[in-house]
RNA sequence: GCCGCCGUGGUGAAACAGGCAGACACGCAGGACUUAGAAUCCUGUGCCGCGAGGCAUAGCGGUUCAAUUCCGCUCGGCGGCACCA
């Protein structure tokens, strides 16, 4: 079958027939199967592209032939920092670039022979795409979702540009080497915060795999802990929050982080000049850097003292940078005693390490930094663990001085983006009405195409006068649009909602649409996207609901992660490597079904691993076997059956056998299992096929059914051996063949026997067995009286269907 | 560093819920067909050993009648760490 004339035909047929298309109108129950949308970066498909979708793609073909209504749509993820970086370096316009790119992967996704609904294509970079994602920042910000605060941004002083992190290597900007700073700016954030809890507890309702909901659980990062206010001499309250208030009379030191908003007033004079060099220099490293802990701590005393109100006792206030302003309050209370990091920091400054939890039976060795009992801590002394933070917090809240608190890891999501490439901010600064939204009737914000994006100290925007002068919505007077554009993550946030009804003008999408197709059934992708994008996506969902744009709380059911297909020396594919496997070779000499299938034989979906094409030939043949296979039955004259046998029953068997697993693999993702099974079945077909006495009519049953099974691996090749042996309309709308129970009941099945849980023998045996039967029978085999001989038997395992497992002495 | 995951023959991998380790393939070896090769088909193939048998799921230890599977530690690899998406 040649391949090229095969692929043109059928997605010629299935064009012109909309039959990818989601029908509206069907009463079948709905699926939705979602891949996540391609980046357009490079100007072609690779690898990663073909091994998520093309499987996936066989997962929804499969759960159509059982008749479900499947919508599977794709799109592009378009606006981003790669195409304006790609414009930097050659001058083509990240428009044209990204419209380029697209075209040439649709193209190519098309191609492929998956059944994507183009007509539901979603482009985020297109106007009326971002025209609704504005709108979702005005909802949430008339919701008191959005608001600004000052936040840190990577600052290059030589190019006078906001550095993305991937753009800082070691400390230093990518592109000259000058060593970064963090910079202040105000910028917009969305309250993710808000929805911590939720976000957490509904985890627990979620089919996702349990790796990627303990990352979001960890990332969240829910701690219930206490708020200890310490006054300063000055009258200052420092507030920290502690998970272990049990240690709090061991508190010889207080901790501030070098950004919170007192470090500075807190400097004495004679500390000033430490202090304030101190806060440049963590200013120029990153979060990772500082939260090692095999990197030495360093810090810096501010020349201040504040009391612990548990004791009365004056300590003194530090500035280090392992304390973090995005956590907490942004202080700590040290316990040298009982805290690896603070043990650290005590020694090497010289301060007071003082024991106030004792290990409870045995020696307490410092640092000690479980839980024990409380010792030198007045009425709490003989207090444990739990117990004793309920107490020493209950107290803490007796003398106003703060009191158990709950915090969370997560922090609210930065939105704002110093960069061209994206949805503008649709807000204005007015001078006198400070930020006011864009109305709703005004949106889009468009991005206008003329524009410096070269970097020379302004936002891209900021230098576009065009875009930059307009009039306040409110007072009508001069005012300056926000020169800053949404963070990419946003316009991937919704996607999923705009795929339901995507060319909806009047909104981003009708209530009626999205409660009809959504949530999504099952949603593939990239594991890397577990706590950043998966995250973001959950929190809009929620958020929508609550201002009542919809009406289910979760957007993907369940969720799946293929794995990554490495380069073939074992390293992620890039191009500093030269370690990039293009597919389209492989597509062209051996075809799009014989390439996807080879993706999904050759390697375990959800880990991927190393290329190598090895096995791509094996497929080719497989393909080839079948089709000669296929054909050969079907020319069969019928009449001259043979009755059924023992033959029949085997064939009926492995027939049965192959559907039942390949129905229940296809369900988990496992591909690679699926095929073998199918395999299985041609060889055990190819058996029955060269007896001299056949029964032509099930032979023809089980042809039949292996061309639906394999269906789904191989779309434009089953067409068309469905056609060729008489099939009427398209495979995928014949229905998935169902297992047998009848057939797949064996009577009797090869046990291990076992004798001291070594194997002795394997027998038949008939299944269903109860455990004195098996035990007698077991004991009667010759194996197993040679070993026993003289023995007796002290216990006796049975595994129906599977072992026995004799225990003698 | 922290969080999460992974480690099985010469290779890709499989093993339901703790129950026969290596399904299905690739490769290799031998054979059939062939003038020859290609293609196709058949047989064998974890390692050691002539054999009986022994040893094997990164390494060490534990729980169990039984561990690739559960627990602890060690080593190695991968993903994420909030401005790559």
């Amino acid at each position: 079958m040649d391949h090229h004339t095969i692929e043109r035909k059928w997605q010629a047929r299935w064009e012109k027939a909309k039959f990818n298309q989601f029908d509206r109108k069907s009463d079948a129950k709905k699926w939705y199967v979602l891949e996540m949308f391609s980046y357009p970066s490079g100007a072609k498909l690779h690898i990663g592209h073909w091994y998520n979708y093309g499987p996936t793609d066989s997962y929804a073909r499969f759960k159509r032939m059982q008749g479900y209504n499947v919508f599977q749509p794709m799109g592009f993820d378009a606006f981003g920092l790669p195409a304006e970086n790609y414009a930097i370096k050659t001058g083509i316009h990240p428009k044209d670039s990204t419209e380029k790119n697209i075209a040439t992967m649709e193209g190519q996704l098309r191609a492929m022979g998956a059944m994507f609904d183009w007509s539901a294509e979603v482009k985020t970079c297109e106007e009326d795409y971002y025209k609704w994602t504005q709108w979702m920042f005005l909802q949430l910000y008339k919701n008191g979702l959005a608001y600004r605060k000052e936040a840190p941004v990577n600052w290059c002083p030589s190019c006078r540009t906001v550095l993305a992190n991937e753009q800082v290597t070691e400390g230093c900007c990518e592109r000259c080497g000058t060593q970064v700073v963090r910079k202040n700016l105000t910028q917009w954030f969305f309250k993710i915060t808000d929805y911590a809890e939720e976000l957490l507890t509904g985890l627990d309702t979620l089919d996702w795999p349990e790796k990627t909901k303990n990352m979001q659980r960890n990332w969240i990062g829910k701690s219930t802990g206490c708020e200890i206010e310490f006054e300063c001499e000055n009258g200052e309250k420092l507030r920290v929050y502690t998970t272990r208030c049990d240690t709090v009379f061991g508190v010889s030191y207080v901790v501030l982080a070098p950004e919170h908003p007192l470090a500075r007033t807190l400097a004495t004079p004679e500390q000033s000049a430490a202090v304030e060099e101190y806060i440049a220099q963590a200013a120029r490293s990153n979060e990772i850097e500082r939260l090692s802990s095999a990197r030495e701590k360093t810090g810096v005393f501010t020349g201040s003292y504040c009391t612990n109100p548990v004791n009365g006792k004056k300590i003194p206030v530090w500035l280090a940078d392992y304390v973090l302003a995005s956590y907490g309050t942004g202080a700590v209370m040290a316990v040298p005693a009982h805290d690896e990091r603070d043990y650290a920091f005590a020694t090497k400054y010289h301060l007071p390490i003082e024991k106030v939890i004792e290990k409870k039976g045995g020696e307490t060795e410092l640092p000690f930094t479980e839980d024990g009992i409380m010792v030198n801590s007045l009425q709490f002394d003989g207090l444990f663990g739990e117990e004793a933070r309920a107490e020493v917090a209950a107290y803490i809240s007796k003398l106003g001085k703060g009191g158990k608190k709950v915090n969370f890891r997560l922090r609210d999501w930065l939105v704002s983006r110093q960069r061209y490439w994206g949805a503008p901010i649709p807000v204005v600064h007015c001078p006198k009405c400070g930020a006011v939204p864009v109305p709703e009737k005004d949106l889009p914000v468009r991005l206008p195409y003329d524009v410096e994006f070269r970097p020379d100290g302004k936002s891209p925007l900021a230098k576009c006068d065009q875009f930059m002068h307009t009039v306040c919505p409110k007072c009508g007077g001069e005012a300056l649009r926000d020169p800053d554009t949404l963070d990419t993550f946003v316009c991937s946030s919704w996607y999923y909602l705009r795929y339901a009804d995507a060319h909806n003008e009047k909104e981003p999408f009708s209530r009626e649409a999205v409660d009809k197709m959504l949530p999504v059934d099952v949603y593939v992708g990239g594991a890397e996207h577990a706590c950043m994008h998966l995250l973001y996506a959950r929190f809009f969902t929620k958020a929508l609901r609550d201002m009542g744009y919809l009406d289910f709380s979760e957007p993907f059911r369940r969720l799946v992660h293929q794995g990554v297909i490495l380069g073939p020396d074992g390293n992620r594919m890039s191009k500093s490597h030269g370690n990039i496997v293009s597919p389209d070779e492989y597509v062209e000499t051996y075809g799009a079904d014989a390439f996807r299938m080879y993706l999904m034989f050759g390697f375990s979906y959800t880990e991927g691993g190393p290329w190598n094409d090895d096995g791509i030939k094996a497929i080719a043949k497989f393909m080839d076997r079948v089709e000669k296979l296929v054909l050969k039955i079907d020319g069969y004259k019928a009449g001259k059956d043979a009755p059924a046998g023992a033959q029949e029953k085997a064939l009926a068997y492995a027939q049965n056998y192959a559907v039942d697993r390949v129905t229940k693999d296809l369900e988990a993702f496992s591909f690679n299992t699926a095929l073998a099974r199918i395999m299985e079945f041609v060889n055990a077909l190819a058996k029955y096929d060269a007896l001299e006495q056949k029964n032509i009519a099930a032979e023809k049953a089980a042809m039949r059914d292996l061309v639906l099974l394999l269906a789904p691996f191989a779309p434009h090749f089953c067409e068309e051996l469905w056609e060729q042996t008489g099939g009427k309309g398209s495979v995928f709308e014949q229905t998935f063949p169902v297992a047998s129970e009848e057939a797949l009941r064996l009577d009797e099945k090869e046990y291990a026997v076992q004798v001291n849980s070594k194997m002795a023998c394997r027998a038949m045996l008939p299944t269903s067995l109860a455990e004195e039967e098996a035990k007698a029978l077991a004991l009667a085999l010759p194996e197993v009286r040679e070993k026993t001989a003289g023995k007796t038997v002290k216990k006796c395992i049975v595994v129906p269907g599977r072992l026995v497992n004799l225990i003698v002495g």
